[in-house]
DNA sequence: ATAAATCAGATTGGATCCAATATTCAATAT
DNA sequence: ATATTGAATATTGGATCCAATCTGATTTAT
């Protein structure tokens, strides 16, 4: 006999919820530039000990969103100007990558699905809110490429200009021009789904591409 | 009174040293693909107790060298042929951009270090250091490069597949159009680093990212 | 009064201990 | 003989405690 599967879902591990929350903490800008994570307060704020703290604490410096140094504990990373600028051009580069393998692959439901994210983020009136809904909008748009490391990289590329990009979006008509060039790149990318034709569906690719490619050199 | 500054070799902490041991193990193929790493043997290995090795294990994790489920343990992660494939293909697109940048600013010391470095990777013998030797001539050659992420990523990407390497590099012949390759490379470098006229220079660097390029897709 | 020395919290890194879960293997039932 | 149950062991995740180091205010010497 044999039960219907009930999906228990693994209550995750202390360190994981830590890590995640903080994780969130740093790129949405709760956390200031070079502000101080005191073990302690953050183990308080979650009922546990240090322990699972300095667990996530290691983690995210491995992602590069802390830097420690002993016995100073941990500080939200800066990044200069030369920084951003080479994060963004490493988006660049692997950003229509991902698109390129995405769009063959999409499904008329992730179109559709990624075209109410776009108006979502288009809609939205609330600065605090942009840079989530423009996360969502390109995750949503790279879900369906394979490139799990090309993704997991982007991912934390993203991450780790976040507060960069809400503070370029928060700029006078950022907003506007973001939401633009986000219905571009979904148009290239639907135009390529209708179309069937080999070198017509690789024209529209390069069109996604080349649209993604705009929208993130412009920023 | 002022101490001349001595530069005491901060003794690293000893979750550090544990993460720097156990990445190399895993990377030099000491550890086998799927092995399961165990925190009580490592502690004990390393006359610590298992909270450092905890923490060196999560950012093992963070770097995609091992998988952990919980209570479960920390296993040294497989690759596919996919998986390995897509990071050669990163690394393909990654590294080109870093010889670019690094190029330029090459010094007439870094080059004959470099030299070096390729001879001794062509004159070894011993199959067990080649993938050593190989990783040493390719951090050398970027290390003039100041896109400090690209080379983050890089140097991971390289981590996460030095296994394949190491096999590829043991198959005949595999050696001998390394090494070759390795020349065609630092061959291109040197001479846009003679040439002073700028067209000359753009010209060598091309030559250059295209050796490392073909060098990279060849494997 | 000012600069060096010092002492008391604050904070991190690590060790030891305990609880929760997984695994192994022997005992038992069919 | 094979499958199932259950206890013993192994292993991980986390809490509490201790040592090392840093920070900042206070004291002391000139």
């Amino acid at each position: 006999m044999k039960l219907t599967s009930m999906d228990i879902s693994a209550t995750a591990s202390a360190s994981s919820i830590v890590f995640e929350a903080l994780r969130k903490a740093i790129i949405q800008g709760e956390l200031e530039e070079g502000e101080p994570l005191r073990q302690d307060e953050i183990a308080r704020l979650f009922n546990t000990s240090r322990i699972p703290v300095r667990e996530a604490i290691s983690r995210l410096e491995e992602q590069g969103l802390v830097k420690t140094r002993r016995y100073k504990g941990a500080v939200v990373t800066e990044l200069s100007p030369r920084e951003t600028e080479e994060i963004f051009n490493l988006r660049a580069l692997l950003e229509p990558e991902i698109i390129r393998n995405a769009v063959p692959r999409m499904t008329p439901d992730l179109l559709s699905d990624a075209r109410e994210k776009c108006a979502a983020f288009s809609a939205s009136q609330d600065p605090m809110a942009w840079g989530d809904l423009n996360r969502d909008f390109h995750e949503t748009l790279y879900s369906a490429s394979d490139l799990t490391f090309f993704k997991e990289i982007a991912r934390n590329a993203i991450d780790r200009v976040e507060r960069q990009i809400r503070a370029q979006l928060v700029m006078s008509n950022g907003m506007e021009r973001a939401g633009m060039e986000h219905d571009q790149i979904i148009d290239a990318c639907a135009a390529g789904d209708a179309g069937k034709a080999a070198d017509l569906t690789r024209r529209h690719i390069d069109g996604a591409k080349a649209s993604l490619l705009k929208h993130l050199t412009k920023v």
